[in-house]
DNA sequence: AATCGCAATCAAACCGCTTTGGATCGTCCG
DNA sequence: CGGACGATCCAAAGCGGTTTGATTGCGATT
């Protein structure tokens, strides 16, 4: 059932029709009550290529997932994003198209992505620094939307990011209220833009306090649970062991949590952890009480205002780029507590 | 610059530049050369709309992330799945689209993504028991493959699926022969297919032993951290509380683990635990060494499987339903080992 | 009575590609 | 030498909608 055979059926023409199905003022109001009942009679809806050809409009947003070649890990924040952007855009009427690129011919995908017309605007995922799709996206004047910002990228776009540099400040600032001073910082790779910016608020804290910053107490990797508990296992091991960590994922803090208890250490009492907690909804930081303190920050709320600024970049709605800083905020858990009196690391030589 | 633009420039038709371009043998091998040249220097990429309309097919398929209305936990395996689905889909030049929908209107979704001809067909996610959609689509005609069967669903249908009842038994198997004859199970939702053969692996291995099966040892919830705590929080409480674990997600089995040391019991030494691994690309099952004991089985290798038999539906290649069972391998790591001599629950009452 | 304006409808062009059904031309063969 | 044939190329008709630019009636205006 198309829409020149529902006319047909109708004795209308397919112009009038077509108006009457998309609210146009021109059309007896009589006769649109007769075309869609008609068109709910006969279950008619309209081709989607059809309309995306005469409009000259996608309808949809791309998505490009990055699969770094080196390490094939998908991020795990993408799925509560989408689900997050998702709501939006169903809202809207849009599709998502889903592009998985390995990180090589991201240039090619986002070229054809434009110049193919399959979509009408992108978001960008995984930024890094001095991310040069930006300079790219901004060349085709394809609309697009950060999922977090980039240091040193040239020229305007339009971003969603959490408040990185702030979280991890007061991430660490609460440890170091609480008397640690040995303090270790399990991150992320840091050619991503979030972990850069999650060091930098890690250093300036320390640095308020005129504590110097000990490069062995640094970690930076891919945050998986093997990684992290790595890490905190090499800095368990440390003669002068860290008494407190902060956690770029939660998924890593399991990881760190390991490493401490297997050296029978007590969460929350001989040793702390606090986290960024993205609030992805299949890793829950506890149901009711919070299991890890934790910068939190929901990554389907990322998604729900990226989804919104790309459509109004869209729409035309917006025109000069939009920012967008969500603060974190600070959730006490039971991981973490006053820094031990008695010496933290009862293995140590 | 488009198809018409592109023709007038090489002083040919629309006819010959498009043929050329799509490889069709009626067209010099010169003319060829030339066109692609001019192709290739004016950037000339064919508009994706309008292929679609002109050929009628989508070059699209869609995968329905089903968002449980009542708890709102989009599925981890997900990210992966579509990770080795896209490999695929990329190599044939398909787009994924991606709708977000809440589980009341799945069938609206998934009648008009073939009524708009949005796509050419789908993938089925999170299979439930009796599940409505299989009858659904092979009433709507539009080619699908089901990630999961479901037990009870009328009409024929093409899957992917891990040999979930085999893999349990195994599970189950290797625990009794390790001598435990108490053995929790941790468990997803039960209206998942899944979940039913797990548990149906599960209780044959028991049976086949002649142990009679303990309902207080069966538990079903969701796969999160802190459902699978409480889960083990509450069987080893028990009087009879189990000396090992059968758990359905890796993520479940964090919360388990966490339980068993919260009680003081070393993993591996006082209780075992053997999981389901999907292999997720974030969540390892150690780098080297597994952590876990796991019946493993790629969920990327499924998602490669199921689009490569969806593209076969839509050419036409596979006419009859086609089946994929994957077996998962078993993989021995730390977490299991005999069950203890001395009594397992030393702070039982 | 002639003109005008407005409401309602329609025919046809258009979006940018594919594909059908020729057209053209040189060559080969009886 | 004329016709069949193969190799090339092209005009035009879709695909299924939207949108532009009329056209038609009819009551109101002058």
């Amino acid at each position: 059932m198309n829409l020149k055979e529902l006319a047909q059926r109708l004795g209308l023409s397919p112009t009038t029709v077509s108006r009457a199905l998309n609210g146009y003022p021109e059309v007896n109001e009589a006769t649109r009550e007769r075309v869609l009942a008609a068109a709910k009679r006969h279950h008619y809806r309209p081709n989607t290529r059809a309309i995306r050809l005469a409009t000259g409009r996608a309808m949809a947003v791309g998505h490009v997932i990055p699969l770094a070649t080196r390490h094939e890990i998908v991020n795990p924040i993408f799925a509560d994003f989408i689900a997050g952007a998702g709501e939006v855009y169903a809202r809207a009427g849009y599709d998502i198209v889903l592009s998985v690129v390995s990180d090589e011919d991201e240039e090619q995908t986002y070229r054809d992505l434009q110049a193919r017309g399959t979509v009408d605007g992108v978001i960008l995922h995984s930024m890094r620094l001095d991310d040069p799709r930006i300079r790219l996206l901004n060349e085709t004047g394809l609309p697009f939307v950060a999922h977090g910002r980039s240091t040193g990228a040239q020229g305007p776009y339009s971003w969603v990011d959490v408040n990185n540099r702030r979280a991890f400040r007061r991430a660490t600032d609460f440890l170091l209220d609480l008397g640690h001073r040995r303090i270790g910082l399990v991150n992320g790779l840091e050619y991503m833009d979030f972990a850069i910016r999650r060091r930098g608020g890690y250093v300036e804290a320390l640095e308020a306090r005129g504590i110097t910053v000990d490069e062995a107490l640094m970690f930076s990797d891919e945050m998986t649970e093997t990684r992290g508990f790595r890490a905190a296992q090499a800095m368990l091991a440390l003669p002068d062991a860290p008494t407190a960590f902060v956690v770029s994922s939660i998924i890593s803090a399991l990881g760190v949590r390991r490493a401490a208890e297997d050296r029978g250490l007590r969460i929350g009492r001989d040793v702390s952890i606090i986290i960024h907690d993205d609030d992805l909804s299949y890793m829950k930081n506890g149901d009711d009480v919070p299991i890890f303190t934790a910068t939190r920050s929901s990554v389907r709320e990322a998604g729900r205002r990226a989804a919104a600024m790309v459509l109004d970049l869209i729409a035309g709605t917006a025109t000069t780029p939009r920012e967008n800083l969500l603060e974190a905020e600070l959730i006490i858990g039971q991981s973490t507590g006053p820094v031990p009196v008695r010496f933290p690391n009862p293995k140590a030589p």
